[in-house]
RNA sequence: GCUGCUAUAGCUCAGUCGGUAGAGCGCAUCCUUGGUAAGGAUGAGGUCGCCAGUUCAAAUCUGGCUAGCAGCUCCA
């Protein structure tokens, strides 16, 4: 960072300092329009700040527009940002006096000798451990706006308070703050959950019920698409295919542990508190399911590692807030897979479901936009939310970070991310929002074989447990399509398009010749379709556009005297005529490539 | 699950003070046969998400439910 950079927002602490202030700025200004309004936090995030307030009233727009004025007024009060520490007596002598409990409580929990430091500006003093801008005129009066407001829970505990947050953004100019909220607006058009419905990929229906959206023929089709890529890639790469059911009795879930964990989040079939009645449970994962197929047999050392595959639906009985579009749903399919080793064959296998991972991002082209993260538990959650002992999740832990670090991979840590049974290399995306989900995950279990009874002979003839990954190849295909159409604002690679190709016959003379085009692209395994409607081209070519199609082939007079179509791309190319041959086979060869490039 | 917002034609939306509904697009029919992003005319289509309540009268007010959106919390 250069020198005359320091004090701009190129400088990342500069711009959370910036963010920082302006939140106290939006504090200062709630306190002096509702004084009586308490404060619980309020940092700078990624992308702005927010402040939490426990109001006696909501907060409404009109309310945020009023404290924008309120702030534009701070700001160009020039008001003095001043810093100053209190004996923790007195610190906690001043939220008593201010009746601020949520500032009491975090007083409270600071460690005893920690310097208690706090802010002032003019007639408004926030506790904060800085740092802060020299006075409110550095915040531009025109360069900020208050996004949104939505309850958050005091602390982020579900079982306190909750409180009433408001999100701002700011920027050094207007400009900036105009482009950048341009650039958010521009990310939302690509919204899968609104442009997947738009585009025939998915929709929902009430009495259907929440998250279990229904795939319409474009959805579909990519869906079946993947699937088979995948499937095929897999058996290429010594996979076995296994198809299991999708229910099983409690007994099989109380094995796993799953029934402890997660029985609020199974869709249960009978009572499950009645002991003398059989109970069934529809699946929330695949693992005890595949693992008998390893049971099936007696097991040599010889036999590992043993990959399984299965292309599996899943049900989870999401809290009724959590569903999301096609990315958080309560059936979904996975390419799920199951890879059982002896100790010495982990650091390869694991190798190998990284590279089939990254072999999937690629082909889709997701991977730039991934990052990845190693999911550890919480020890202070041991026995509670986690099994197994803290020398077993050491030791599944210690082999991961070794692992990582012999592949070179960049990673953050994401401490008490883990799954109940073992840390996890989770490969995490964003979606238009800037929420995070995990597209893809690799995991490390040390302890469900030694539950189930899974073993093999060595070649010393002694019985031993074997290691599993728990992995996906491609993730999730509801939660996959939805990220593509996002990455690709709904116009999906050729090879994933429902349809790919619009036959466009100019007048009814050319009908038969179109015809005659759309099925000789259908015999050669083309998406294809022909619009015959006595519109007129431009409307024809509109409509194809909207809807993404990737080629439209004109034809009328011209082509049939010449025997060519006349292409025109998605992108707005005109390709000019050529004959069906050569438009053939270039459309087969950028489908067999997976080409991206339209 | 929590906070807030929302639900009117297939879609996007308007509907004032409570007096039983409108537009554009789409769809159908007809005219038009037009060479790369919307040709014209006519017509059909709605128990105003569902169930109660208030009222002489409810799309409109109140309550409950269902579903959608954003955030929080959760995510094997």
């Amino acid at each position: 960072m250069s020198e005359e950079n320091l004090y701009t927002f190129e400088n990342p602490d500069y711009r959370h300092t910036y963010w920082h202030t302006c939140s106290h700025i939006m504090a200062q200004a709630v306190k002096r329009l509702w004084p009586e309004v308490m404060l619980a936090i309020g940092p700078a995030i990624d992308n702005g700040w927010y402040y939490d307030f426990d109001a006696p009233f909501s907060f409404t727009p009109d309310h945020l527009s009023q404290i924008e004025a309120e702030m534009k007024k701070i700001c160009k009060e020039r008001i003095r940002i001043e810093r100053s520490e209190k004996p923790r007596a007195e610190a906690l002598a001043w939220a008593e006096a201010n009746h601020e409990p949520y500032k009491k409580e975090l007083i409270e929990d600071l460690p005893q000798d920690e310097t208690i430091s706090f802010y002032t500006q003019g007639d408004f003093t926030d506790l904060c451990a800085g740092p802060h801008l020299d006075h409110t005129g550095r915040v531009k009066h025109n360069g900020f706006k208050l996004t949104q407001c939505c309850g958050a829970y005091w602390r982020g505990d579900s079982n306190r308070k909750m409180l009433q947050r408001i999100y701002g953004v700011a920027f050094p100019s207007k400009d900036e703050l105009d482009a950048y909220l341009k650039q958010q607006e521009e990310a939302l058009k690509r919204d899968h959950n609104k442009l997947g419905r738009e585009l025939d990929y998915f929709t929902t229906v009430d009495v259907i019920g929440q998250g279990l959206p229904v795939l319409l023929p474009n959805g579909a089709r990519a869906i079946q698409l993947l699937q088979r890529w995948i499937e095929d890639e897999e058996q290429k790469r010594g996979y076995i295919l296994t198809k299991t059911p999708l229910m099983a009795k409690s007994d099989l879930y109380k094995i796993s542990g799953h029934w402890d964990h997660y029985l609020d989040g199974m869709f249960i079939l009978g009572d499950p508190h009645d002991e003398s009645k059989e109970c069934f449970a529809l699946r929330p994962m695949t693992c005890p399911f595949q693992y008998q197929v390893y049971l099936s047999k007696a097991r040599s050392y010889r036999d590992l590692p043993m990959r399984l595959g299965e292309t599996s639906t899943l049900f989870r009985n999401e809290d009724s807030g959590e569903m999301h579009g096609l990315i958080r749903v309560r059936q979904f399919t996975i390419s799920e897979g199951h890879l059982v080793l002896r100790p010495d064959q982990l650091e390869e296998e694991f190798r190998g479901c990284l590279d089939l991972a990254n072999y999937c991002l690629d082909t889709l082209g997701l991977r730039e936009d991934c990052t990845f993260r190693f999911s550890q538990w919480d020890p202070a959650k041991a026995g509670v939310k986690y099994e197994g002992t803290a020398e077993q999740w050491e030791l599944a832990q210690a082999t991961m970070k070794n692992i990582l670090d012999h592949i070179g991979i960049d990673y953050t840590v994401g401490i008490d991310e883990a799954a109940f049974y073992g840390p996890k290399l989770d490969i995490q995306i964003k979606n238009v929002f800037g929420k995070e989900d995990t597209l893809i995950t690799i995991q490390i279990d040390m302890l469900l074989a030694q539950k189930f009874g899974m073993e093999y002979t060595d070649s010393d003839g002694q019985k031993k447990t074997p290691y599993i990954i728990h992995r996906t190849s491609m993730g999730c295909y509801e939660r996959t399509l939805a990220l593509l159409i996002e990455k690709y604002a709904g116009a999906l690679p050729l090879w994933l398009m429902g349809t790919q190709v619009k036959v466009m016959p100019i007048t009814d003379r050319a009908h038969e010749y179109a015809r005659g085009l759309v099925d000789q692209l259908k015999n050669a395994g083309i998406r294809a379709e022909g619009d015959y409607r006595s519109e007129k081209l431009g409307y024809k070519i509109r409509e194809a556009q909207v809807q993404k199609i990737p080629y439209m082939l004109v034809v009328g007079d011209r082509d049939m005297e010449n025997g060519t179509v006349s292409v025109r791309t998605r992108k707005g190319e005109d390709l000019g005529a050529m004959t069906m041959d050569a438009f053939l086979s270039k459309c087969l060869m950028e489908i067999a490539a997976k080409s991206k490039d339209l």
